[in-house]
DNA sequence: CTGCACTATATAAATATTGACATAGATGGC
DNA sequence: GCCATCTATGTCAATATTTATATAGTGCAG
């Protein structure tokens, strides 16, 4: 949100750009959102103005004040955030001879991949349009830009992985029937 | 849990568990096995007992009811669990801009690099290991190791794209630095 | 003129998770 | 004898997060 807040917006606006750009890597729902800007304008990292909207109740506006911008920067520079993924699909993965049943795994790993392949769409398609609309896509992309778009580089290539990783999955679930089956 | 618990595990070893196994797409602290190992038994999904240790306090094994595998395999029925993926590293790289300095962006990339290919040689270790061990890597194993084998292709598989990405990168950043001098 | 979709903010209750702390036995090295 | 390390279980406070709910204005399609 601190990254977000380098010009003024809402905390509506905050999250239609988590459903937008951090999609593939952070989500955040309103009702976190909203008690969170209260309370980092509390502590002094943010600024709020209201103001009228073109449509719907008052608007409220945050920006990130000189000690927000700092304390970004010592994120950023504490170094890379790891080791706290929790990927769901692939603790499920592990546990999936408990269905005693490979067309249920079959069946599992068919439904990753059409998720996985429509999310592979979504950032094709917004690659597509970021390509159409900016001529310097991706090589001479502005410093605003072009961070960003590493990220969708990364989005790409894992989702991609992905997808070919459950068709792995199912030729080689395929295999191990078969060859019961002839035994 | 659920699917740990096939057979009979303490909390301890369940933890041990997680970071032989699960390390790449999930982690949990003691302090919130053991609570969750006493909710689940009131819940019935666990049965406990208790029994002397080789070393240290007794040990309190926990094991899955009837009741329990079917939750757990209505859990793996309900479909993969996606879209819940928090990538820390990568929300920073999104505002890595905010550094206002192309050399601390790179030490950021590289610093992600070496955590990455520390993480890969791990993975490597350890199917090599298992390949060591099991005649039957990766093709033949027995059903309680094939899905589990799944996970460690993709964690390799990920990881790797991972490695790749950070190279990328690096190389773009410097490329713009260099054109930024010349310009 | 009604209902739906979108803009917009917010709270309450429930749940999940982390980090710090407390306890304690066994074993081995210095 | 002491200290570190590993086994082993647990609590507490603080924080984070989700789900459900409430409110309300605008504009458009039917």
């Amino acid at each position: 949100m601190l990254g977000m807040l380098r010009e003024p917006h809402s905390g509506y606006d905050i999250k239609k750009t988590f459903e937008k750009s951090l999609r593939s890597f952070w989500r955040a729902e309103l009702s976190q959102i909203y008690p969170l800007l209260q309370k980092m304008e509390d502590e002094g990292l943010l600024t709020s103005k209201a103001g009228a909207s073109e449509k719907g109740p008052t608007r409220r506006v945050y920006k990130r004040s000189a000690k927000g911008r700092e304390q970004l920067q010592s994120w950023l520079l504490e170094g890379p955030v790891v080791g706290t993924e929790r990927i769901g699909y692939l603790a499920q993965t592990y546990f999936l001879a408990n269905l005693k049943d490979d067309d249920k795994a079959i069946e599992f790993m068919q439904d990753l991949r059409t998720y996985l392949s429509d999310w592979l769409a979504s950032l094709e398609d917004a690659e597509d349009e970021w390509r159409a609309n900016d001529p310097g896509y991706p090589d001479k992309l502005s410093d605003e830009s072009f961070y960003p778009q590493l990220t969708l580089d990364m989005g790409l290539a894992k989702v991609r992985v992905g997808v070919e990783w459950c068709d792995r999955s199912i030729a080689r679930i395929r295999d191990r029937q078969a060859k019961r089956n002839n035994a």
